[in-house]
RNA sequence: AAAGUGGAUCAAGCGGUCGCUCUCAGCCUUAGGCUGAGAGAGGAAAGUCCGGACUCCACAGGACGGGGUGGCCGUUAACGGCGGCCCCGAGUGAUCGGGGGAAAGUGCCACAGAAAAAAUACCGCCGUCCGCCUCAGGCGGGGGGUAAGGGUGAAAAGGUGAGGUAAGAGCUCACCGGUCUGCCAGUGAUGGUGGAUGCCAGGCAAACCCCACCCGGAGCAAGACCAAAUAGGAGGGUUGGGUGGUCCGCCCGUGGCCCUCGGGUUAGGUCGCUGGACCCUGUGAGCAAUCACAGGGCAAGAUGAAUGAUCGCGAUGGCUCUUGGUAGGAGUCAAGACAAAAUCCGGCUUAUCGAUCCACUUUAGCC
């Protein structure tokens, strides 16, 4: 049963700038589409997520729609991505188009292959 | 019925699964976690264009400077908002748009035009003098009169008509308009009515400016506390310093500077933080905005920032078929706009898929 593992709390959340600037000076990068994703193995007991979306891609209904995906998708495949590593996941213009089932497919690589490497 | 004008309300709903933030209760228990219950975006939450509350600067005081508003009277905590009324303009109308002063002074008015502000004779019009031709008359030149007509311009010194004149002209007269002024009505803007005056003669005040009224500055990253820490700490010396446009005034010994010690980077946590000029209903006052009273009700509080994702049913809508047409029925597609709180209120402005309702106007028809 994958109740309790399907959850978001607030600890699996980039929450201070300083992580998020950590992940941009010394994290693998990985281009898609829609997204950059920044990945980096962290000692915390978990992985976790934060999400960029800057005032470029649009206002704040279209920037709060991304950010709610994204952790939807993160939060549906935990069970399956790498523990201990953090993602910061930068949306670029257009990523508010898309559907869960389409940053599923577009993100899926991203995240799974990130512990062979770094 | 068609075309229109003004306004109000809503921003579909129900359910399943998996999640998020906060509160309460219980349990495990340092942090924290688990279980259950409850609450959880808007009419504009937006733009940040005005106004206030609140906080700090002094308890926010005076003068200068600076800024804002602009028909009148109300309304309010306040406003540039709102309501009623006044005037001007647009519309057949419902209705809509606009609103201090150009006669205090300074300045600017491109191009065109003869002349652009105590202006002007370019083409014209009318006399007169001289010369020539010549029957009357015509042509050329000089010197005048004239603002009717033409032409330029956004604008050319009151308008229309009549008299008058060589031709003309407020030169004279009537009406309209302007200026000054009396009386009446109105709180007032203003309106009505009478008198005097042949007539002061363009626009721009979002050019400076004048008049009346209003405004101290910075903002919740305000500000307070705690932890860690030293750069902003500790100790000593010296000097006054602060008040964020200037001066006065006021306040403080907390401040500035120097020396010595110390040493290297939190946008850390809690509060402020949501019970308020609050919401709903009713009654009363008022044309209304609004106010008073009574009863009832608490309704987001996040901070890399919660309020979501997905599935089903589907109000409703589009298209197709059925029907002579409407209604109805069937199938199919979509279930949609704009836009998400960030201290809180009152407004304004702008964006917006659609749905419903109310009042009114015009035209046509019926009784």
């Amino acid at each position: 049963m994958s109740r309790g593992r399907e959850r978001f709390p607030t600890s699996a959340r980039l929450t201070r700038r300083s992580e998020f600037l950590a992940l941009s000076r010394g994290g693998r990068r990985v281009h898609t589409s829609h997204f950059v994703v920044l990945s980096k193995n962290n000692d915390k007991g978990q992985s976790r997520l934060g999400v960029t979306v800057s005032a470029r891609v649009g206002k704040a209904v279209v920037r709060n729609r991304i950010k709610r995906l994204l952790r939807e998708f993160f939060r549906r495949h935990r069970d399956e991505i790498p523990a201990q590593r953090d993602f910061v996941v930068i949306a670029r213009k257009g990523a508010e188009k898309l559907s869960l089932n389409e940053v599923e497919g577009e993100l899926r690589g991203a995240f799974f292959a990130g512990s062979r490497h770094g």
